[in-house]
DNA sequence: GCGCATTATCGAAACGTTTCGAATCCGACA
DNA sequence: TGTCGGATTCGAAACGTTTCGATAATGCGC
């Protein structure tokens, strides 16, 4: 493999100048510029990524911590991981990937090897282990998600909340006032993820605030348990118009399909709105009303974060992004009937 | 951050002897050891990387190539995914994710910068580049999936010929002789991914052969395309008693959502076969008997063999998985009728 | 034509490891 | 008693880069 004494000795000229020249740190005479860029054209030259990490205090290299818990929506989790991966590129940044349980422990390997610059932690739950360490480690990092304590941290996330607001603001300006929530599986509260109770909670809050009656009901994955969370939903709110769907796309799909199945036309008998939605809901039958849960965003702030703290630039603080409403004609104002 | 002199200076001992004593490449006095493991647990030292690798020849590092084509099923992708980093992990390797158009570029760049130790390809194209580059390299690489052109290749995969060979036989030795196969949506097939072409000849030419008469039909990711399919095939086929599905869940779920609306029963009108799925059948309705695509397999061969190559016991050859039959009930004997 | 600022280039140190060869110590054997 | 050998440990070179300080070359005003 070719180096820069290769590189160098090609050129004509000393190692120093080719690193300055590259690196354009020091100014460089147009004709020297030309013959190195020549030489390292010719010899396919890169710099040794180990070299450089040694010197330089820079890897660029980021550590994308993602563990993967039963439940999580394995589309919306890689959207999330892709979108990481691009927009640290954009910055010159490779991703190292951590899952599982190397989640957290490999997370202290590569920190304390220096073998990352900064850190991005996915799916982080209420109380997340990862958060402490990355207190402890001292490296910039930032989260997606916002987890209980953000003391000393960096959060960026989509404002469920306001999300939540928006959603059912929509459905009460219709005219809407029994208001159903179709939420995430059981074990996704049960296990802490951070989002879900958020929406689920500000949902409850503004339908209340707002004067609506409201319904709430997780839903399992299988068939099965949509099923009977749509059927329930209906027993308890027989006079439901508005219903929101926080849940993933096979189960918003199922949803839709049940009630077709039970003669309940959407939009004239039923607003629906698909909240925080990864995906597209336009091949949805018919596609939904979307409040878009845009990963790219979210990723792609988090990196600027991340390269903001490199440069000294940014204080640990929390950023939401502002939640939009998309109209793709799955809402009406309530027929009085 | 703690480095090796440090530990040296605790110890009481050179850099050498604490090197030493940490590879175990050299005997070193019981006594010096325990008070070096001692002093590296006291200072929480690791080696910095960015020596390690300067130094020693090995990075520790695998580039993961995994773009994500439009169509590719995201939880059978993760799958790959998580299973590589899980096996790499196991030979104290970690996993840069170059995707997207990096998947390709990002290869070379990785590569010449000696960043990483070796490579491993996901999702390959019948005609891929990134096989050529792989050549081109001279790193380490394993191939997940079959190329065209395998020459000078390591490649592991699922013997997707012999699955489809293991399903026809299994409707025929039940009485079956008409027999339907779904696959993937036609994208799939036309932007050359390798397996899903490699099963449907292979389905086709075994049905042929043992002489049942068979129609094959892709199928589009939405509800509409789905319903279009199965009628499809029913039309062509009315006397049809087996069925292979080669598609992903949330397919396989309308297909037999629409059989059961349409008053098909599984098994009893209808042999139903999940071919080469990444996930388990077991909550759909009913269970299907399947042929699972284990990708956790295929990974941990892949990097075996990755691992293999860097010890330079391994050739470039192609490598199939045998794929296994498991019964869950969707099958029965044909009854005369 | 002299000194001075500016520009372009170079030499060498430093980053933290691994590893080769050599040095030291000790008991054992002749 | 002298030497040999094994077990430990050490010193120093090397990996390829970045970057500081210094040097050489150039253009400028006086």
């Amino acid at each position: 493999m070719a180096n820069i004494h290769d590189v160098a000795r090609v050129a004509g000229v000393s190692i120093s100048t080719v690193s300055y020249a590259l690196s354009g740190k020091r100014s460089i005479a147009a004709s020297t510029k030309q013959r190195i860029d020549q030489a390292v054209l010719e010899l396919d030259y890169r710099a040794n990524a180990g070299a450089r990490m040694l010197k330089g205090a820079r890897t660029q290299i980021l550590a994308l911590s993602a563990p993967l818990h039963a439940g999580t929506h394995a589309p919306a989790h890689m959207a999330f991981v892709l979108s990481v991966v691009t927009a640290a590129r954009a910055y010159d940044y490779d991703v190292l990937l951590l899952t599982q349980d190397e989640a957290t422990s490999g997370l202290r390997r590569v920190a304390r090897s220096s073998l990352v610059d900064g850190i991005v932690l996915l799916d982080v739950s209420t109380s997340d282990p990862r958060t402490e360490l990355v207190r402890e480690l001292g490296l910039p990092a930032t989260v997606i998600g916002i987890p209980d304590d953000t003391a000393g941290l960096t959060c960026v996330d989509l404002d469920f909340e306001q999300a939540a607001r928006l959603a059912v603001r929509r459905l009460v300006d219709l005219g809407h006032r029994e208001i159903g929530l179709i939420g995430q599986a059981p074990l996704i509260y049960e296990r802490g993820s951070n989002f879900p109770p958020r929406f689920r909670d500000a949902f409850l809050a503004e339908a209340a605030l707002l004067g609506a009656t409201v319904a709430f009901t997780p839903a399992p994955e299988e068939s099965a348990g949509v099923r009977a969370a749509v059927d329930g939903l209906l027993a308890v709110l027989p006079g439901m118009t508005g219903l929101a769907l926080h849940c993933n796309e096979p189960v918003q799909s199922m949803v839709l399909e049940l009630l077709s199945q039970r003669g309940i036309s959407v939009p004239d008998d039923l607003s629906v709105i698909s909240a925080c939605s990864s995906f597209s809901t336009d091949h949805l039958n018919p596609p939904l009303d979307v409040i878009p849960l845009p990963a790219d965003q979210s990723c792609t702030r988090a990196i600027e974060l991340t390269m903001a703290q490199f440069a000294g630039t940014a204080e640990p603080h929390v950023e939401l992004i502002e939640p939009t409403y998309v109209q793709l004609g799955s809402t009406a104002a309530r027929t009085s009937s």
